[in-house]
DNA sequence: TTGTAGGCGTTATCAG
DNA sequence: CTGATAACGCCTACAA
């Protein structure tokens, strides 16, 4: 019996089948030069191709997935949708993965393991191809043990083994750039706004300004330290507590951006002016760092090269390659938030 | 003959199957237990349900999207995943689709008609269940005919059909609030920074422009409007050649957020201070424009309230509901960026 | 090189 | 209320 079950739509979708009919040779010869399985004859191809075109055909990945077991899907657990930070990233990661045919499919785990867990299921569940994990909170050993099932790719740690790559991010020599751009202004009293300590890059940039302090033999004083969120309001409060402190200093260090931004409005609040009365110095080189007033001096982070990197490792590990690339160096860009210390 | 295979890892792979065998009921059971698809026994339900849990059986979404033709997934058509504005849409989106149990597909049609077309080709051919599409540039032909085959929600125009809702902001309003706001404060020379014609919205700005401009019995004067395409390097430039023409103005309203950022770095570079010498207004109420400085008065569009309701209505349509949703009214957001003008 | 015949995991139809 | 059984559209091992 012929049970017919056509879509809500009786809209008409072309399938294998019909363009095998059309071009008078089996499906799995339409397979076969679909995916470049086995050699077909040339003149084959070429009806196969014809009819293709004629009649419009496009694979329906969902049947490929079920079939084949690749969905040419690639998962993306990033923390943030709409961080500025992330945003960049992730039009890397889809630049590079659209021209292989690839479509990411981004969820947001809000900086929870819980959720992040969730998101990794849901991921794995629908079957994607490869896992990109952008600073994730998940143990390295179960990312390993992920790794075992499909390749993934992670950021913001380092760590190896079959199946799985990291991109790393030098945060430490760039925590230590900024606060030696700070100290060859000569300033001496610089004030640490730091970042989640529940993110490890937070604290590489935090080892990085001591360690540019010790370099330069300026004592570390725990008071010009204030912890910070990674949020703007964090920012504020930070150098509002830091003001109220009564403790002197001439220039700032904001664990990132977005904090840097909370900072130049407490020091406006205050009428303090930037860079006249103090440096300020960010992290990240978020998109709008150049349109602040003043714009501000900062490291630069490549998200978006970040995103591509990370993408085509992923590639290469999907054809069992080995990944080779490597994170650029932090950059220092200096531009008008910082100013040589008046004497 | 018994063909093996299985994907590349060996790992436990439950099916249905299994637990229709664990649980002594025909996979059919099964199905309807999970899809609520038909009345089953409470005594059944019950093993099934502890098989489940025994076996820890999640459902294949790429076999359902097969089988049943829904994919549980939604297709988001944006123009550019790191836009500020955008960002927060897309978290809406998310946000209110993750109870349903549907995933959102996000591309990037990077402002382009026949990119957005070739990524609305793609999520059909994924096999999507509905589309978003945010701010589009298609044809609302086009968009009528695609929602025949698939419910489609549209924001950013008027439309109406069957299987599809439109969201639209009244922009209008905004910009003449906007003006409204800069006039009521004293300002009579107001200069505009436009948007990118392209975009219907910023046209419907500028004309809430010249109507309040109208109101107010001012005259409209052409050579205040500069162009600008709704990113912050246009909106510096705008005011640089404002500058350069030695128009007079006392107050800016730049159509975005964006814009007005560049615009007040222009500003800041000419030492002309915000508001002392210039008012500056700007439009969307991005994250971050309450960290300028100064704070930046705008006209609060609700990105995250539109992704939520976008997708609520997404929604509805799958359950054959008329949706209802309506646009928040645009809000005014007096910050520090404006003020009475000085006589 | 090509065709045939399952099979991927689930849902839907139909007959009890 | 329940269970066979046939799709869904494609891929692939096997046979020719």
């Amino acid at each position: 019996m012929k049970t017919k079950r056509l879509g809500k739509d009786s809209s008409q979708v072309v399938t294998l089948d019909m363009v095998a009919k059309e071009s008078g040779v089996s499906p799995s010869t339409v397979s076969r030069i679909l995916n470049g399985t086995a050699t077909v004859s040339e003149d084959k191809k070429k009806s196969v191709d014809a009819a293709i075109a004629k009649l419009g055909f496009v694979p329906n990945p969902v049947a490929r997935g079920l079939a084949g077991g690749r969905t040419l899907s690639i998962g993306v657990v990033t923390q943030a949708l709409d961080s500025p930070f992330y945003g960049a990233a992730l039009r890397g990661i889809e630049d590079e993965l659209d021209p292989a045919g690839y479509s990411p499919l981004f969820v947001s785990a809000h900086w929870n393991q819980a959720s992040e867990v969730r998101c990794i299921d849901m991921l794995r569940a629908r079957r994607v191809d490869g896992l990109i994990v952008l600073n994730g909170r998940m143990s390295d050993q179960s990312l390993k043990s992920i790794a075992k099932t499909v390749p993934v790719v992670v950021t913001g740690r380092q760590l190896k083994g079959p199946g799985l790559f990291a991109l790393n991010f030098d945060n430490f020599n760039g925590g230590f750039q900024a606060t030696q751009h700070l100290i060859q202004l000569g300033h001496r009293r610089i004030a640490f706004i730091s970042g989640d300590p529940e993110h490890p890059d937070a604290n590489e940039r935090f080892k990085g300004y001591v360690s540019a302090l010790e370099a330069a033999h300026i004592p570390f004083n725990p008071n010009l330290v204030v912890p910070g969120e990674y949020h703007e309001i964090s920012g504020l409060l930070a150098v509002d507590r830091l003001l109220a402190s009564q403790q002197q200093f001439t220039a700032i260090f904001a664990a990132n951006d977005q904090m840097a931004f909370g900072a130049a409005l407490s020091l406006h609040r205050h009428s303090l002016r930037i860079p006249d009365d103090v440096s300020l110095m960010g992290f990240d080189d978020l998109a709008n760092s150049l349109y602040c007033v003043p714009p501000l001096s900062t490291i630069h982070q490549p998200a978006y090269e970040l995103g591509r990197l990370a993408a085509a490792s992923m590639l290469q590990l999907l054809a069992e390659q080995k990944p080779t690339a490597l994170m650029p160096a932090p950059v220092l860009i200096a531009r008008e938030s910082t100013r040589r210390l008046r004497v």
